[in-house]
DNA sequence: GCCGTTTTCGGCCCGACTGTTTTCAGTCG
């Protein structure tokens, strides 16, 4: 059993007793399932060597938890559990993904209206059966109402940074056999969309049988959809669909552009083959003479797009949003590459509630070959993050300091930057007093309450934020989670126009559930001259690895290296920032 | 149930907000 199905039910177990009305143990059970996701060594190999012990020595698992963790990788199974499922027959999962409804509620529901999962809240809902009971009202049962909804339309889809090591895994796995001379994902992955429904493996193998029968044997394989020579299908534990194909050599290339998609990309693609007299298709680019049809591309998708009088197009721009028309001009702009980055400017460490410290931030930043990163820890109205008053925050600034003195002292090239994630309260203010932020490297702010004012009142208070001369950059700007949150009611042009008259930063936040901004305001944004950021988010050291996925974010909305502040050694970014303006 | 010490049991991040109440439970982050 891994590591993620562990912490699941540890995560679950949580819930159960929350319902059941502990006072402290669901939290311990979520601090030891939090302890193992973020763990770099799988259980069953700690378990193989240390025994029990090795797994008592974890933080935040003690003997109970770790002898539960023994059973599960035992027997696959779990007694505890079972009892607490069997107590309450209902899907914890979904059921908690609406929003205001935590484990009492939904305790409360079962109890009352046997309501098991979100088929039976939706009709209990809308029979008004929910307003009737004790502690809910009418408004909560719309508020029900709207949650289901957003599931709904969000559909099936995993989001992707979320789903990324099991992509790789599977990848790397299928790339060591033997038969395959050629593998690559297609489709949405290759375009970094930020949700996929699907997982499209191509392959070139010349002996694909045994591929196949590798793949649908795959341990987290769920179900067996197709299990074919050129094509098998498979659904995966989690519930993503694989698609894996064989396709000839020479026409790699063709079906490599056909499976990437996006499906308008392709169409405006065979509109122009058609008035070329051409036909494009996933076996290759044609020319017709004569009612014949005469191969003339198809192994690359460059000599796909050559051939149509087009450069290059890389994937994450292929939407049909006028790459197409500029392509054909040779305007298409350099983007942003994935080893662009020197540095990361949203940091959370145990200082708030992130869960390492700075110098094993510093570490993990000079392996993800990063010059600096800036410390951006919650402040204080965000209680529950530990965020930092400003006495907290000037003991940080002097522990930094001392930080980099030791780094330059052993000539380590690499700076840690003083900021803070301060709030943007109700009003537009602050959180945290002017005297302490303007001692800062720069001040970075954001939105964690009150989300659901109206669009103008929303709008007012970020720009409000934005013209304040001490707030250089804004982080998440959106305040969405993909899957989980709209973003607030908010007028985006405004935010985007506000931030360019007052030189502010707007974020690109990696997180891979936030990717805020989206790429069509990232567009437009740039569009305007506004500078932009990348950065992690990070809560743990392992979370530097996001920042790919806000570099994807920034490529699909046609950002260039010059758009980003940190593409530059961290003395020149600074430089692009208000901080120094004020300094002058 | 874990941790840390005060070494064998007491304390456990905590404030704001929402929608329900009419003083507060539950959720959020």
């Amino acid at each position: 059993m891994e590591n993620k199905e562990i912490a699941k039910i540890l995560s679950e177990i949580s819930v159960y007793l929350e319902m059941e009305g502990e006072m402290f143990k669901p939290r311990v059970y979520e601090k030891a399932a939090l302890a193992i996701e973020l763990l770099d060594k799988p259980l069953k190999d700690i378990y193989k060597t240390q025994g029990l012990k090795g797994i008592e020595n974890i933080e935040g698992v003690g003997l109970s938890i770790a002898e539960k963790i023994e059973e599960l990788l035992k027997t696959g199974e779990l007694k505890y559990y079972k009892q607490l499922k069997k107590k309450y027959p209902i899907d914890l999962e979904n059921l908690l993904r609406i929003e205001g409804l935590g484990p009492k509620l939904i305790k409360k529901l079962y109890e009352k209206l046997k309501i098991k999962n979100i088929a039976d809240l939706e009709k209990a809902a809308q029979e008004g059966k929910i307003r009737k009971i004790e502690g809910f009202g009418e408004k909560t049962e719309q508020n029900i109402l709207k949650s289901i909804e957003f599931l709904k339309q969000s559909g099936n889809r995993f989001i992707l940074g979320f789903v990324w090591p099991e992509i790789e895994n599977i990848i790397s796995q299928l790339s060591h056999l033997k038969e395959v001379k050629k593998i690559i994902a297609a489709g949405s992955i290759r375009r970094m969309k930020e949700t996929i429904g699907d997982l499209d493996i191509l392959i070139i193998s010349n002996n694909p049988m045994p591929v196949m029968d590798y793949f649908v044997s795959m341990p987290n394989v769920f179900q067996i959809i197709a299990h074919g020579e050129t094509k098998s299908a498979i659904r995966l534990k989690n519930g993503l669909d694989v698609d894996l194909r064989v396709v000839a050599e020479e026409s790699f290339g063709a079906a490599l552009n056909y499976f990437t998609g996006s499906k308008n990309h392709g169409i405006h693609l065979r509109e122009i083959a058609m008035k070329k007299n051409y036909k494009l298709n996933e076996y290759g680019l044609f020319k017709i003479k004569n009612n014949k049809e005469i191969k003339i591309a198809g192994k690359t998708e460059k000599e796909i797009y050559q051939a149509l009088g087009l450069d290059y197009i890389e994937p994450e721009m292929r939407e049909d949003w006028g790459e197409i028309e500029l392509a054909q001009n040779h305007q298409l702009p350099k983007l942003i590459g994935y080893n662009d980055l020197k540095g990361d400017l949203q940091i959370q460490t145990n200082w708030s509630d992130g869960s390492n410290s700075i110098e094993e931030y510093i570490d993990a930043a000079l392996k993800n070959n990063l010059e600096y990163i800036a410390i951006t820890d919650h402040t204080k109205s965000l209680a529950m993050t530990g965020g930092c008053d400003e006495k907290k925050l000037l003991k940080q600034i002097k522990e930094i300091d001392k930080i980099n003195q030791k780094l330059e002292k052993e000539k380590i090239n690499f700076k840690v930057l003083k900021s803070a994630e301060v709030n943007i309260l109700k009003d537009g203010s602050l959180d945290i007093d002017k005297k302490v932020l303007a001692q800062l490297d720069f001040v970075a702010a954001a939105v964690h309450s009150h989300f659901n004012m109206t669009r103008k009142e929303m709008t007012e208070r970020i720009c409000k934020a934005i013209r304040n001369p001490l707030v250089d950059i804004i982080f998440h700007p959106t305040g969405r989670l993909i899957l989980k949150r709209p973003p607030y009611d908010l007028d985006v042009d405004k935010i985007i126009n506000e931030a360019k008259n007052n030189n502010t930063c707007l974020e690109i936040d990696a997180f891979p559930d936030r990717l805020d901004l989206k790429d069509e305001h990232i567009k437009k944004a740039i569009e305007k001259g506004v500078k932009l950021s990348i950065d992690s988010d990070s809560h743990s050291i392992n979370h530097l690895n996001y920042l790919k996925f806000g570099i994807a974010q920034a490529r699909r909305g046609w950002v260039t290296k010059n758009d980003i502040i940190n593409t530059k050694p961290w003395p020149e970014m600074l430089k692009q920032l208000k901080v120094n303006q004020r300094k002058k």
